[in-house]
DNA sequence: TATTCATATGAGCAATTGTTCATATATTCA
DNA sequence: TGAATATATGAACAATTGCTCATATGAATA
């Protein structure tokens, strides 16, 4: 799948045959992108931010959650299983309620520097 | 909006008002939760992802991204424009050919922590 | 055990998104 | 100017996604 790019680009072709190899040297592999891309995907919705943020502050439960954001307890649950697959929560049950809370401190490090990125657009 | 919040759930009613009223008080903006969601969304697609890994060995014309990545001209040129938008990349136009870079810290830091997010998992 | 409360989940629908294809714009050079 | 090269962009389509609604599961209590 690598052998024979041959195919010319912006007229010069050796620079460029160089940059293809090197990329394809210091690339993670296939899946690894994927995974990323699907992590971030995770942040990509502003009803999951809202949950990362609520839980900033606290353990919260599922109801709460649901109120806090005004939003149904159903799209609230779906969200949270998203984020509980992708590990950014975790839970913990006490008698009917479940209770939720951050999973790392990437979660924090990667918002915090989000926001510094937006506040500089 | 945020008056009348009686209603119960969990049966522990002054806990959570006060939750609530923490809530919203540390919260961001409606505008900047949505901001922060658009620029993760955009960290959320593995094309993306590909082109920013490239970008971080080098400054790169379009041509020769869509040739590393395998990928049509068009497909990179669209995904650049998102990119440009963000403010996740810079351009320079040279004679015919167009170069991208990466625009600034925040890429590589908030990669960097998805990467060991996901090793993690 | 039957009921109630809290949460989880599957199906369905509207909205969003990434790619392709065709074409437009921009630059160089004969 | 006209042809060739590099990039940008609009329309269209398939695939994905977030929410709602109905319902299932799980736990406490009468």
């Amino acid at each position: 799948m690598l052998a024979g790019n041959e195919i010319e680009c912006c007229d010069t072709v050796e620079v460029h045959e160089e940059l293809v190899r090197a990329v394809h040297e210091q690339m993670p592999e296939e899946e690894q992108l994927y995974d990323l891309a699907e992590l971030f995907k995770v942040f990509g919705d502003s009803t999951r931010i809202r949950i990362l943020f609520v839980l900033f502050e606290a353990e919260v439960c599922v109801c709460d959650l649901a109120q806090a954001l005004n939003m149904t307890q159903s799209a609230i649950s779906h969200q949270l299983k998203i984020l509980k697959q992708t590990k950014l929560v975790n839970s913990r049950r006490e008698g009917k309620s479940v209770f939720y809370s951050l999973a790392d401190g990437h979660v924090r490090t990667i918002i915090a520097q989000g926001m510094e990125h937006i506040e500089e657009m």
